[in-house]
DNA sequence: GTCTATACACAGATAGAC
DNA sequence: GTCTATCTGTGTATAGAC
């Protein structure tokens, strides 16, 4: 084995191993809280021995910092669809269409965003003043000017894009309330579409735009 | 002092010694999370010394039962505006302002609720699956009827109870984030009237019956 | 880069004097 | 009913052999 070929290797040693603690951690992080939460149960899920999860996170703050920034990442991404659209149906459509999907797909990473919120956000808190504040700020500026131009009703942009985030997100992260309600099953794809339909329906209507 | 005197004193020191400590508890919850929250935390809060919370609360989960039995039981009497209302937008209308009113009063106990639905319902399963499935059986009759009688729009009845649970409770599990987006200021009275028009508007709209 | 053994701190819970 | 001192378990983190 050569020079590079070993740093290569170890390169993707150490890419695969962070994935896979980074996966197990979510998992854990969601179910159990930050605090509920030990770096014994995240690696026997990813199975490595406690220590190697050090070698890779030097604290169980750090790796829980990289989950949450993670998720914050997709969560942005989910709001591309809102730029570039014609008008409010297809905008806020596909932006519930997008958040309801990463509810469905990332339920723990929902929740550990959830958390982190709940708790004053004491890791996140720089990226809430920052990327968020700019995000919804320009969002915002969007919406109004939809207002002006009489595409929708006159509503405050701010509630309504709170509005967007509690619902599509309460499907993640009182899922469990949620399951139960269902009679102790998972929404099944075709509840999963009637879920979207609804929360759809209800907000675009409601706010004048359709 | 007779033995009477002596009885209902002890009884008057254990309920505000006991009211003191759940007041406490549900703060230390709520921003710690149960796994995160300490004994002494709670004491400490409650101007006790920690022995006497075991005194009066053998354990913790004890405690954090009680916490959540107590947010539970305030939560139902929301919803006591539901009833005896001729049509969706009073219903609904009432219900709204309730549990935002809840929100900006209880944030804290909506908080340890959250948490607990998202960990899975480990210490209140039972309740989700009798209180809470018949509560929401039983209203989500009275909103199809409501829709059979030409009241509203035909919408889920469930996804409608889902989104209003989400939406109101938002205000209280990520208070946080909306006043961060908000300068960092709490949101004043005016906001809050604001808050609670935008909701009902938007949803009222939402289900054709405004 | 991996893993066993362990140091160190702190939590929940209790004993027992007052 | 109150409170100090303490037991015991467990968690984070690290040392050090491999």
């Amino acid at each position: 084995m050569t020079e590079v070929e070993r740093i290569s290797k170890r390169g993707a040693i150490r890419q695969e191993n962070e994935a896979r603690i980074l996966a197990a951690a979510e998992k854990v992080f969601a179910e159990a809280g930050f605090g509920g939460a030990t770096m014994q149960l995240i690696a026997d899920m990813a199975g490595l021995p406690k220590a190697n999860l050090h070698y890779y996170f030097a604290t169980k703050e750090e790796l829980y910092r990289k989950v949450v920034q993670q998720i914050f990442e997709i969560w942005l991404h989910a709001a591309d669809s809102f730029d570039n659209a014609p008008g409010p149906v297809e905008a806020i459509g596909a932006y519930i269409d997008a958040k309801m999907e990463i509810s469905r797909r990332h339920p723990f990473g929902s929740k550990v965003w959830a958390s982190e919120v709940m708790h004053g956000a004491p890791v996140i808190q720089d990226y809430l003043e920052t990327t968020l504040r700019d995000w919804t700020a320009g969002r915002a500026r969007l919406i109004q000017k939809w207002i002006d131009e009489g595409k929708m009703a006159p509503i405050d942009p701010n509630h309504l894009l709170y509005m967007l985030w509690a619902t599509t997100q309460h499907y993640a992260d009182f899922g469990h309330q949620i399951e139960t309600l269902n009679g102790g099953m998972p929404l099944s794809d075709q509840q999963w579409k009637a879920a979207k339909a609804s929360v759809k329906t209800i907000i675009l209507r409601g706010i004048g735009a359709l």
